[in-house]
DNA sequence: GCCTGCTAATTGACATGTCAATCAGGAGTG
DNA sequence: CACTCCTGATTGACATGTCAATTAGCAGGC
């Protein structure tokens, strides 16, 4: 699509130095942070952050339970991410999945108590690492700042979705 | 929270709303522009993120090798995920490992013919993805500020290994 | 030479993720 | 009802990543 050209920089050049230094970095310390927070968690309660995010909406739903695509869009995650985690999850006893009432091909996920016992018990350690690997590091305008760019760049990667 | 806080919050706290929110617009915008970034490059030159930061380096490298273990240094990854990355690879016949002349222990990793054009065809692909997915999305002070966050983040993160 | 311990790298088992294919049950149309 | 298409969800094959164990060779002390 030739747009009409940008006031900044034209969106047909290629990244500068500075701006593949800052990219890299980006991209590089998310990662770090995710597996960091990752190994912490483990440790601590046994839940990975995937573990912990479908917990996290069963916990937050009515009775406890939703239906697997609600779940799914809930998180965000792909049907077939969310179908074999929630295997992996129903071996481990964290949550039970059964034919639903109302339509007979969808699946009704219900957290067991020993799931909502493993996420009573990883919340605290979860926040915690959060602070203290995020929220410590930057400054207050610099958290500020975070959230603007990674809304500004999830709009922009929402818009690029949909031309 | 009703904190009548000091210039710093209290590194005790757990995450405010607004906080957490910010963490989580963080690292799953983060973790989005990851995965579009790979399906890109997957489609448009065969390689992914992975693929290319290895052969970035072999690339750069003096002849075009790398002893394993510098290799894992220079890019950042754990030995034993270098193995296997380097097996998927080799396979492909993108890189080539061989016995290293004054370490038998060691291995050199070589750019194959075959794996330097597979590199130079996604060069141009790749930086027009960070541009267009990262780069475009912000303005010139989000751009800087997104390196000054990072780079606070990676030395906070730093600075809690030695403790 | 023989231990002991260190370093380089690989391996195996397993967790996680993606993609394409599949299965089963609606739902609309003739 | 028969046909076709859509939807909900799972599955299998395979790519990727982590962790712990293993293989192999170097190096120092005795």
């Amino acid at each position: 699509m030739t747009k009409a050209t940008p006031h900044r920089r034209s969106r047909r050049q290629l990244p500068t130095a500075d701006e593949l230094r800052i990219w890299r970095d980006f991209i590089e310390t998310a990662e770090a942070l995710r597996s960091r927070l990752a190994s912490r968690l483990q440790v601590e309660s046994s839940l990975s952050p995937s573990d912990y995010a479908v917990l996290l909406a069963l916990s937050e739903a009515q009775d406890r339970q939703l239906r697997s695509s609600e779940l799914a869009a809930h998180i965000g995650w792909e049907r077939s991410r969310l179908s074999h985690h929630l295997g992996r999850m129903e071996r481990r006893g964290l949550i039970r999945r059964q034919e639903c009432a109302t339509d007979p091909r969808g699946a009704e996920v219900h957290l067991t108590p020993s799931g909502a016992e493993a996420f009573r018990g990883s919340t605290v350690p979860h926040l915690r690492a959060i602070r203290e690997f995020f929220v410590d590091a930057l400054t207050p305008e610099q958290l500020r700042a975070a959230g603007e760019i990674a809304a500004a760049l999830r709009v922009h990667l929402d818009a690029r979705d949909k031309e």
